[in-house]
DNA sequence: ATTAGTCAGCTGTAT
DNA sequence: ACAGCTGACTAATGG
């Protein structure tokens, strides 16, 4: 993050008279398939201009259907994928090859019981010798490197000292979670969510997409990028499952575990190897909602500890050193200063009998201070309080740290406590000193450099998005009016009635009588703590003649803003979108607002050229938010909508495009009486840290004129395909 | 050099 | 309040 957020005591009040004509970026032009092809979106009558069809049709003449919900990968037709480039690789399905590695001796029995994840070797497979290092004798696999030296090439340097490296083959032994009960929940019904048996084919098809793509680099920026959002979609299923069964007591629902263990006895994991310093792919600012992502992209091993650390070979005789570290408010530590941690050790309490005692000089407490005397780079993850999760923390990757000083002290409690003092490193970009800042703006203690308008909508959101500029003197965009609201200026009117649900406490999954989930299959679309679980073609959400509360989780794009969003200038390319709250994957940011064009509309009075603010469901785009091999997969077509902000609309109009975008959209449609509305909702692809502009993928169309609309694409990501179609 | 068993960890969620 | 999962450690067994 290169921006300073500094303080600014001269700014505040604001002439909105002088929002000026800017030429905005985007110079979007509505646009429809090929000229012929636009009567199909209208009924034969040219009474509607596009139908509102149920997953299993039926459809206009001329569009290409919907793929259904409960297709199988072998109906399936192949994807189109517009062209494009792979993101994720083929998804065969073949065996991966490791599934027949024979089972080492002694151990195949028992393995196979466990169907699931029993052979679960890693990908990387055979390179991956391990010897384990213990003690003064463990023999570890030799290291050149000193890497004590005070040098600071050393930080990034990967030591090749053995630690104990689970290949996810050593631990199956250890009894797993009991037989489960088959949910078989609601009325038998076909539910469009996997049962057990499925979510083991499920990982292996993610294993085989992850070792096609990635079997061989190990740690690269979309290598983590693409583990951290396959996670967190494959948690979001688990999740969805979970939802379907019966509470059975004695068995937790902790989809992130077991999303993890699974994605870590398939090894499909990254920077498996533990290294001091910086961790390839993983960049400061990162943010991860659960411990295990920390251990996927090979951050922070442990899956509870907050030490990690490593044998390091100096001198013939090996010490353990600190290499990682997470503080996340369960100790009395000091973690208010940006570049300063007071850290405790651990260990001090007995965990069954929670008896107190003083804490010990091993462990953890002894690589770090081993680590206070070699001076070498630790990580630091801080964990920050943010009262959107139910957890009510998240972890902030904030960079390299130095152990300075180290003493013991009396807690609270009157038993003794390690401390460590760790002063960050210079010239790392912000990360948690970003959060403070906004903290702060929030607060409205302080003002900001840069900030033309405070609320842009003009209190039309509930929460204020602010307008700033710290690059240059441009006072803002041109003029549009701030709207929150899709207009339609004719009605829809749905092929198919329906009525709406009479949930009265909010429509819950397993309910088999719901109409409103029964259009999505049988299924919630959306997890209880609101975020969608994949895309999909067309989420059905409840509406105006639903009987559900608006708190119901059918409608989770119809509360506003629930994110606090400012709308900036970016260095090069114009006026952009971007987030002070983090966003989690899978979380609602916003719809896309204005006017919807019809088509006849375009047919009598021609393009609009000149209309920079368009949004065109018709493009095609890389299907992103989807598990490879799940069986809702759902890949990204056409969908007859053209939505122009150009006058009207709300912050969604301000999002840049980029070939590698964090945001995907998705149609939606609310059912009204006989009436049904699409809208366009945005989702996140992945966790967004704060200050981090937001971005989907434009698409790209064909067409005589496709090469007109050809632009430079300046989104500066690895990905780049050099040009997007505005 | 492996393997199985035990333990506690600045987890996280249900009650 | 407590299930849950892992890495670290320990003891026991096998070459």
């Amino acid at each position: 993050m290169e921006h300073s957020f500094g303080e600014d005591p001269g700014s505040g009040s604001f002439d909105k008279s002088r929002v000026l004509n800017v030429k905005p970026l985007r110079s979007l032009v509505p646009v429809f398939p090929t000229a012929p092809n636009v009567s199909s979106f209208s009924t034969p009558q040219g009474a509607a201009p596009f139908v509102c069809a149920s997953p299993s049709g039926p459809f206009p003449n001329g569009t290409s259907p919907f793929f259904p919900f409960f297709m199988s990968d072998s109906q399936r037709p192949e994807q189109n994928t517009g062209g494009g480039v792979h993101n994720f690789g083929p998804i065969s399905n073949a065996v991966p090859i490791n599934s027949f590695r024979t089972p080492p001796p002694g151990r195949a029995g028992r393995a196979q019981q466990h169907s699931g994840f029993a052979n679960g070797d890693t990908g990387s497979g055979s390179s991956r010798r391990v010897t384990r290092s213990r003690g003064p004798q463990g023999q570890s696999s030799a290291q050149t490197e000193d890497g004590y030296s005070e040098n600071q090439n050393q930080s990034s340097e990967c030591y090749d000292i053995d630690t104990t490296e689970t290949d996810g083959k050593g631990k199956v032994g250890r009894p797993k979670r009991k037989a489960q009960k088959r949910t078989s929940s609601g009325g038998g019904k076909d539910i469009n969510v996997p049962s057990d048996a499925d979510v083991d084919k499920l990982v292996e098809k993610i294993q085989t997409s992850f070792n096609d793509t990635f079997g061989q680099t190990e740690g690269d920026r979309a290598c983590v990028e693409y583990l951290t959002m396959v996670y967190d979609l494959f948690r979001r299923r688990l999740s969805q499952v979970e939802d379907l069964k019966e509470a059975v007591p004695g068995l937790s629902r902790r989809p992130d575990l077991r999303a993890g263990t699974l994605f870590l006895n398939k090894g499909i994991r990254t920077n498996s190897k533990k290294r001091i310093g910086s961790v390839p792919g993983v960049e400061i600012g990162d943010i991860f909602f659960f411990r295990m992502e920390l251990c996927l992209v090979g951050l922070h091993a442990p899956s509870m500890a907050g030490i990690d650390y490593m044998g390091v070979k100096h001198t013939g005789e090996e010490e353990p050193l600190a290499v990682s570290i997470v503080s996340s408010g369960g100790y009395e530590d000091y973690a208010e200063d940006p570049d300063v941690l007071i850290y405790s050790g651990q260990g001090g309490v007995n965990r069954r009998d929670k008896e107190l005692k003083d804490q010990k000089l091993e462990r953890g407490n002894l690589a770090l201070e081993k680590s206070t005397h070699r001076a070498n780079d630790v990580r630091v993850i801080r964990g920050v309080k943010d009262p959107s999760t139910v957890a009510g923390k998240i972890y902030v990757y904030d960079g390299l740290y130095r152990i300075n000083e180290s003493w013991t002290e009396k807690a609270k409690n009157g038993y003794s406590v390690f401390k460590y003092k760790l002063v960050r490193m210079a010239g790392q970009p912000d990360a948690f000193r970003i959060w403070k800042s906004i903290e702060q703006w929030k607060g409205g203690a302080t003002s900001r450099v840069g900030v033309i308008l405070p609320d842009l909508t003009s209190g039309e959101e509930k929460l204020p998005v602010s307008l700033v500029n710290d690059v240059d003197d441009e006072k803002g965009p041109a003029h549009f009016t701030y709207t929150s609201s899709l207009k339609y200026s004719n009605p829809i009117n749905l092929t198919v009635p329906s009525s709406g649900c009479v949930c009265l406490g909010g429509c819950l999954p397993g309910n088999s009588n719901c109409p409103c989930l029964e259009k999505n299959g049988g299924s919630l679309l959306y997890t209880a703590n609101g975020l969608v679980v994949s895309q999909s073609s067309l989420v059905h959400e409840c509406g105006a003649s639903c009987q559900c509360p608006p708190s119901c989780r059918n409608r989770l794009s119809q509360g506003g803003l629930k994110i606090h969003l400012e709308v900036f200038k970016t260095k090069d390319r114009g006026w952009g979108l971007r987030s002070w709250d983090p966003i989690r994957a899978g979380a609602f940011i916003c719809e896309y607002a204005g006017e919807v064009i019809s088509p006849s509309k375009i047919d009598k009075f021609g393009v609009d050229t000149d209309d920079d603010y368009t949004f065109d469901a018709t493009r095609m785009s890389q299907p992103l938010g989807v598990l490879p091999g799940d069986s809702s997969e759902a890949p990204k077509i056409s969908f007859p909508l053209v939505i122009s902000a150009k006058y009207s609309g709300n912050v969604a109009r301000f999002m840049n495009h980029s070939c590698s975008p964090n945001v995907f959209w998705q149609p939606i449609s609310r059912e009204n009486k006989n009436e049904s509305d699409i809208h366009i909702a945005f989702f996140a692809v992945r966790h967004i840290p704060p200050m981090t502009e937001l971005t989907y993928d434009y698409g790209t169309i064909s067409g005589d004129d496709a090469d007109q609309r050809k632009k430079k694409c300046l989104c500066g990501t690895s990905k780049c395909k050099g040009y997007f179609y505005q």
